[in-house]
DNA sequence: GACGATGTGTTGACGTTGTCAACATTGAAA
DNA sequence: TTTCAATGTTGACAACGTCAACACATCGTC
């Protein structure tokens, strides 16, 4: 039933795999498809099989970033089924947690490499999905945690402090401001203060 | 017929300036360094007198962007001198329509391009100096609109709040939540909110 | 079995890029 | 006037993204 493509046996997956492994370790400039293909085992121009230019392969690592989180979102809402605050906290912990650990990565899914313009369907199909599972976590918080506001309003306040948070520490900034902060504990205290902002 | 000297006379200002508006109109992806120096009116190498690499031309070019938002905060002391809240609002809005002004900027300077292992005294003294001018910004609101909380926190709240919200407007993915959400009209909303949160 | 069609990988080429070494030109110090 | 450091140019190189031409494995059809 597994339909094998014959030489390398699943080439595509491959280089999203190695591209990902040389993204984090060496930097999206150190990041060539000539490389990719290198680490794959195969020629430099087998990529073009499976991606139609660089930017392609790029938008299906980003894609794949996309899915992670929408993973960890749906799995923290089995792990505290019935308890939102818990839920919405986790996920944005979560948020912080991908970018520290893959912080180019995230630089990719969230900074100014990818044209929009561009964005393939599989790119937009996982932005979406992750997006709505962020929609969805915070709406379990409506009318029991929050003030009677916007859901617009309350995603939007939650996810740009997370997303701040997440970027800043990604890039390593947040030392810039103090050299002690850790993004574990930053997450914690602004959450903090931002629900108090949004509570009922 | 203004015929050019062999000197340029500033080349390293005009390579900035070159570089800086390549990156708007074209993207980062078609910036090169052969480009600017043609923009420039120079042969492919002369900005090697001037800078050690491409990465270096690049931070200068972050570094300017940092000075501006230095300046905008500087000056919005100036402007609302006794209003720490005015402030604050202004330094947040300032702070995004920055970013959606020159969303390529905005991401040289917070995205996963430059290395921060290889900041130049330049760039981390440009750095330090706008993030000071942030700091100062929220310390005046201390005591008067803030709960007692340490400085730490009310600046990475407003901070991470702010940035999120920047850079989510400027890669364009606050349409991803939400079509007809502005950026104006958002952080005006986030802003309000995170401040309930803060507000003593 | 034979056999093209099709999907997949390879090879070689092209123009562009970042960078370097060698050279040219300039303005100012001596 | 001479000299020199700073600044700009030229030509080279390997690596890059991309493409066209080719090679081969697999499969449906006869």
């Amino acid at each position: 039933m597994t339909r094998r493509p014959y030489h390398h046996g699943d080439l595509r997956a491959a280089l999203v795999e190695a591209a990902s492994a040389l993204l984090e370790t060496e930097g999206a400039a150190a990041l060539s498809l000539r490389r990719v293909a290198r680490a794959a085992g195969v020629s430099h121009a087998a990529p073009y099989r499976h991606f139609r230019d660089k930017h392609a392969l790029l938008e299906a690592v980003a894609a794949a970033g996309f899915r992670v989180l929408e993973d960890r979102l749906e799995d923290l809402e089995q792990r505290f089924t019935g308890d939102p605050r818990r839920q919405i906290l986790e996920a944005c912990r979560a948020y912080v947690a991908e970018a520290v650990a893959r912080p180019e990565r995230a630089h990719l899914m969230f900074g100014g490499i990818l044209d929009p313009a561009r964005r393939s369907d599989e790119l937009h199909a996982a932005i979406e999905e992750s997006f709505a599972a962020l929609v969805a976590t915070v709406r379990r918080g409506e009318g029991v945690l929050f003030r009677d506001l916007p859901t617009r309003d309350l995603v939007l306040t939650l996810w740009s402090a997370t997303h701040g948070l997440a970027l800043l520490a990604a890039a390593g900034q947040l030392h810039d401001l103090d050299r002690t902060t850790d993004p574990e504990a930053a997450i914690e205290r602004v959450l903090g203060h931002v629900f108090d902002g949004l509570a009922r």
